[in-house]
DNA sequence: CTAAACCCTATAGTACACTACAGAGTCAAG
DNA sequence: CTTGACTCTGTAGTGTACTATAGGGTTTAG
């Protein structure tokens, strides 16, 4: 019968009270019993979900993703399969994302090149660069 | 004295018209002259700084970071390797935001192996690894 | 001359993931 | 019993970069 309050489950998971309040609101974790006066009842099964939550961003879930795939593990019939091809979608997101990142690198790589990082601004191929009509 | 309306330069420029608006407020574009009407006049030149705009965003260059390069050329002595300076830090920025899409993408494809796609949720590793305690 | 296409301001909404109050009530330690 | 730490609701603000809407006035092509 241990119930935590919502500042011991925030602690446990590393999240803020707040955060907590507004996941619920998200309706990424359900809303907890109350006690007499009214405040939160939680099982230890919620910091679990609040972790998964945590490691899930971390892998670059966003909340609306979190919440699909722990909608998913109340779906009967939903298999690995489906958790598979989340993850994929996620590493082909992310290569795209990479992909655009290192694009933009590049190009300011080279104009860093052509910069001695001397003279006046009206010399500068980077700013110049930006000036041109496009290609 | 060819005088531009919003819709022109924002034609030319690749942008909505709501967009020049939000740049003036932001202060990236000055605030133009105004007919009797009070409609914008823009000169030429305005068309050229936003594709400046325009091209430093797609260098990864955030609004307020384009208006600091644009308002560094207006200020007298900054010189080229001011610019260069920017460039640089902006190229560390997009390296660090690859690495960490990286290590997700790493981390990510981990699971993915793991899993083969079949069976039921409660054997999938993917899950699993969001489930467990922290290594 | 009229109707479409354009322009104006001001305000609010979008997405994302929180974060911060205000104003009140509750609980635990000393 | 008091004090400080905690909790509650509801609302609003943060940052980024727009986008949309309402309710007007203006310009231009036919």
């Amino acid at each position: 019968m241990s119930t935590l309050t919502i500042g011991k489950i925030a602690r446990a998971a590393g999240l803020g009270v707040e955060t907590i309040r507004f996941y619920e609101r998200q309706g990424l974790i359900a809303e907890p019993a109350r006690s007499d006066s009214g405040y939160r009842q939680y099982g230890p099964e919620t910091i679990r979900r609040l972790q998964f939550i945590v490691r899930a961003k971390g892998l670059g879930f966003t909340l609306q993703e979190i919440g699909d795939l722990l909608d998913l593990r109340a779906t009967p019939g939903a298999g690995c399969a489906d958790v598979q091809a989340r993850a994929e979608a996620k590493i082909a997101d992310i290569e795209e994302r990479i992909a655009q990142l290192d694009a933009m690198k590049r190009a300011l790589g080279e104009l860093v090149v052509q910069c001695r990082g001397e003279g006046p601004l009206s010399d500068c191929p980077i700013l110049d660069a930006l000036d041109e009509e496009a290609p």
